[in-house]
RNA sequence: GCCCGGGUGGCGGAAUAGGUAGACGCAAGGGACUUAAAAUCCCUCGGAGGUUUCUCCGUGCCGGUUCGAAUCCGGCCCCGGGCACCA
């Protein structure tokens, strides 16, 4: 063993050994339990950043820990490699995505290698290749063929000057982040996936997920927003005017009726008015974002137009208001400013009637301020009065359905998923377009529809659109001239599916094959929280389709999910812009990889964000050499004696008790809590107490040997390279990543005495040891026998006394 | 605006089920070793008072429940994540 701690030697040598005995390849097993341990792939933008190593770092731990406890563990990696960046980069500085994505991942892998994480790179898969996207174009087809696919227009952000579609990113206070022109919402077609027929499941499942965070199932709860209500007819002239309400109890307080500028009804009335028109027209500057809908001022104009009450035949105005949106529901709102806030805001700015209908049970109804949108009792509804908002909710519902003007429904929040986008570098959608079949699904035989790499960005928009190499095909129906669909899917289409295809990455025949029935679900699923909607709600949905289709057996695709925190420098998250970043590179070169890893998980718990701290990291440099250290000055006493259990002295059982008093403290940190911090905080405090220790009698190196191995393990997932090598030279042959986690020894557990805490009114006062086995009476004898108790305690009478075993007694005076 | 988190020393954090607030580490100050520096080792380290043994205050702010609250409840302030085309 050298003296000296050499990081960047010692961890080539061992990854060294890990790449050539192939350590981390695996296969399925049935005999063995299975582990699959997945962290987020990673968009290939160039280089590793702080925020990849933390999520790769606890996903490699995990994995890690859970093979030395004997599970046949997966640990896969790939990349998310279609995107929007890459076309960034080929606009700015003329390389093709291609190749520039190419160039990233190779260089982002070699970092991965780097940091020595246990991934099996026989599974690699990247996302932009053909082998990988024709599994979800040929699963697009199925759905096309079950009717789970449609096409309709929806909105988009363009920006007038570049002639191009915009990301909500690419909008920076609602102008194009390159030409600084307005942006304005057009309306374009898109293939949309119907995630609405599953939102039931979706709703219903959250309850199964009990390896979710609270916070996520919440989120995603809200997100698809499950909502029973009434679909309700105003009657507009000859035509009839669908509006859905949660609250039909508040009927008869509608005082006006509210329609989206998008609504049919807009804009025919704006056919006959220009200011309605200019009103309209200036509503397309607002961008589609919702956050930018919801926080724009609420302005409406009215339209002339009367609807009928459908129950009192009263016509009432019918406005266009910017704040009503066509994607939900029917695009139109009744409005009841007495019981719904935004319509409360809209009446008074415009001066419209509030008609109260819904009383509170105590107390009176005060509409100076706000509305009353709480439930109660009716009021001036005619044949309705003197019921409870639940009752009416359901006699107003039962009385439109009597008279077909209205019907109940469930309602969700959750719109249908639109996975085209009007981009380059991007898997096809595989549809052609015929002028006598319509839309076609391409075949399976044709599949899958490769994305041309060799294209230009000269012109504006997806450079797909002029290539007619692409575009030029024939119809699979007719035969006659067709042209391909040159919208690619949304990115997530790629990422909600990965990890299933890392069990059979390697097949060209189908999608996924029984391999995938041994591995998934995902056991552990790693990620940041950003992704706590989107993506994994996509991902939830995706297995679902791939379960109907006969893929998989099961319902759900990640049965425990760890959401990380983020990265942060000077208490923001490090962004280019802000000129915060940290390289990990010069950190691993410096430090060496074990190092990194050990501050990543030493800094905060992994649900916290971590902050990033130059000095902090040397310190965890510094343990690793005190480590290092210890274990060469035990070796330089030559081979140690064996433990004789029976032969220690009160000091040496104290030691060895903290040794598995570690373990059990570990075993929970890492294998139940995830709180890595706490778990390297304990073992720190052992190798504190090991070195201090200065015990050279036989059996004093015998513990020290027990504790130096016992550290050695513990730490093992966290930095594998330096506990390997350790390890070996404490004696051993094997790798450490073969050893069995340790075993705690419940004999060396025991204790005599414990310390207990005396309050006196709450306030601590003393701190006794009492026998482990004392009686209450006993304990309670000890604790006021103490002579600082007896200051707070002396002539005043003991009215109580709290004895919490094992922690404190609480000594209750008048 | 809406949904979801978070707020504890100079700093990162600990306190797991309502029971010793500040483990572990960083920074800082003092000391040892050294010709010197680095490295290493030892001591101090929430605030105020007393100065060995102790007291009062203290977990974003205000109030409540409890023998006991960082932890539970109500209200408020601030910071972060998401809001459907960033991934």
């Amino acid at each position: 063993m050298d003296n000296r701690y050499k990081p960047d030697e010692l961890e080539a040598r061992i990854q060294a050994e890990w790449e050539q005995t192939g350590a981390f390849a695996v296969s399925e097993d049935p005999r063995r339990e299975k582990f699959y341990c997945l962290s987020m792939f990673p968009y290939p933008s160039g280089n590793l950043h702080m925020g990849h190593v933390r999520n790769y770092t606890i996903g490699d731990v995990i994995a890690r820990y859970q093979r030395m406890r004997g599970r046949n563990v997966l640990q896969p990696m790939g990349w998310d490699s279609f995107g929007l960046p890459a076309e960034n980069a080929a606009i700015e500085n003329k390389v093709a995505p291609a190749k520039w994505t190419k160039d990233n991942i190779a260089y982002m892998r070699a970092q991965l290698k780097r940091l020595g994480f246990a991934y099996d790179w026989t599974r690699e898969l990247a996302t932009c290749d053909p082998e990988y996207y024709r599994w979800e174009q040929w699963l697009f087809t199925r759905l096309f063929k079950k009717g789970l696919v449609y096409r309709k227009t929806s909105m988009v952000n363009w920006d007038p000057v570049d002639q191009t579609v915009l990301a909500n990113e690419q909008v920076v206070d609602g102008k194009g982040w390159r030409s600084g022109a307005p942006v304005e919402r057009r309306a374009v077609p898109q293939w949309f996936l119907k995630i609405t027929a599953y939102a039931e499941e979706l709703l219903a499942e959250l309850e199964n997920l009990a390896g979710w965070p609270e916070a996520v199932r919440t989120m995603q709860h809200n997100w698809i927003g499950r909502s029973e209500g009434v679909d309700i007819e105003f009657q507009v002239g000859d035509e009839s005017l669908t509006v859905f309400t949660t609250r039909p109890d508040t009927l008869m307080g509608a005082t006006y009726v509210a329609v989206a500028p998008e609504h049919l009804l807009a804009i025919e009335a704006a056919e006959e008015s220009a200011a309605l028109k200019a009103f309209i027209d200036e509503c397309r500057n607002v961008p589609v974002s919702e956050a930018a809908m919801e926080t724009m001022e609420k302005r409406g104009v009215d339209t002339g137009i009367k609807a009928l009450h459908p129950i009192t035949g009263e016509a009432l105005p019918v406005w266009i208001a910017n704040f009503v949106l066509m994607i939900y529901g029917s695009g139109a709102v009744m409005s009841v400013p007495a019981h719904d806030q935004r319509d409360f805001e809209f009446a008074k700015k415009y001066q419209l009637p509030i008609r109260p209908v819904v009383y509170p049970l105590d107390g009176e109804l005060t509409l100076d301020e706000a509305a009353f949108t709480e439930k109660g009792v009716l009021r001036h509804s005619g044949e309705f009065d003197g019921l409870s908002s639940d009752e009416a909710f359901v006699a107003i519902a039962e009385y439109l359905e009597a008279r077909g003007k209205g019907r109940r429904l469930t309602h969700y929040r959750l719109r249908d998923w639109s996975v085209s986008r009007q981009r380059y570098w991007g898997a096809p959608i595989p549809i052609i377009y015929c002028s006598s079949c319509g839309g076609v699904p391409v075949p399976d035989d044709e599949l899958p529809v490769v994305l041309p790499e060799d294209v230009a960005f000269d012109e504006t928009g997806s450079p797909l659109k002029h290539l007619a190499s692409f575009v030029s095909t024939t119809c699979p129906e007719c035969g006659g001239p067709a042209e391909r669909e040159t919208d690619t899917f949304d990115t997530f289409v790629e990422s909600s599916w990965y990890y299933a295809r890392f069990a059979c990455p390697d097949n060209r025949d189908v999608m996924l094959d029984r391999r995938a029935g041994y591995w998934l679900p995902v056991d552990q699923y790693i990620g940041g929280i950003e992704h706590a909607i989107l993506h994994l709600l996509y991902a939830r949905f995706f297995h679902k389709l791939m379960r109907d289709e006969g893929l998989l057996k099961f319902d759900e695709p990640f049965t425990n999910l760890l959401t990380q925190g983020m990265v942060l420098k000077d208490g923001a998250k490090m962004s280019k812009s802000k000129g915060n970043t940290v390289d990990p590179q010069a950190m691993i070169d410096q430090y060496g990889a074990d190092t990194v890893r050990l501050f990543m998980m030493f800094a905060a718990p992994p649900e916290q964000s971590l902050e990033w701290s130059d000095t902090a990291i040397a310190g965890a440099a510094r343990f690793l050499r005190r480590f290092w250290k210890l274990a060469v000055n035990h070796l330089s006493n030559g081979k140690a004696p064996g433990l004789n259990k029976s032969r220690l002295t009160v000091a040496q059982r104290a030691l060895r008790r903290q040794i598995h008093e570690t373990i059990v403290k570990v075993n929970d940190d890492v294998g139940r809590r995830y709180t890595f911090n706490t778990a390297i905080a304990e073992v720190m405090e052992l190798i504190n107490a090991l070195s201090r220790a200065q015990d050279d009698s036989a059996q004093g190196r015998a513990i020290m040997q027990e504790g130096l191995e016992t550290g050695v393990l513990l730490l093992a997932p966290i930095v594998p390279h330096i506990s390997d090598a350790i390890y070996r030279a404490l004696g051993h042959e094997e790798m450490v990543i073969n050893v069995p986690w340790p075993e705690v020894d419940k004999s060396a557990l025991t204790r005599e005495e414990i310390l207990l805490v005396v309050q006196v009114n709450g306030k601590l006062r003393a701190r006794i040891t009492v026998p482990t086995d004392a009686r209450r009476d006993e304990v309670e004898e000890a604790a006021l026998a103490d002579v600082n108790v007896q200051r707070f305690v002396a002539n005043k009478e003991v009215q109580k006394v709290v004895v919490v075993p094992g922690r404190l007694v609480n000594i209750v005076v008048s």
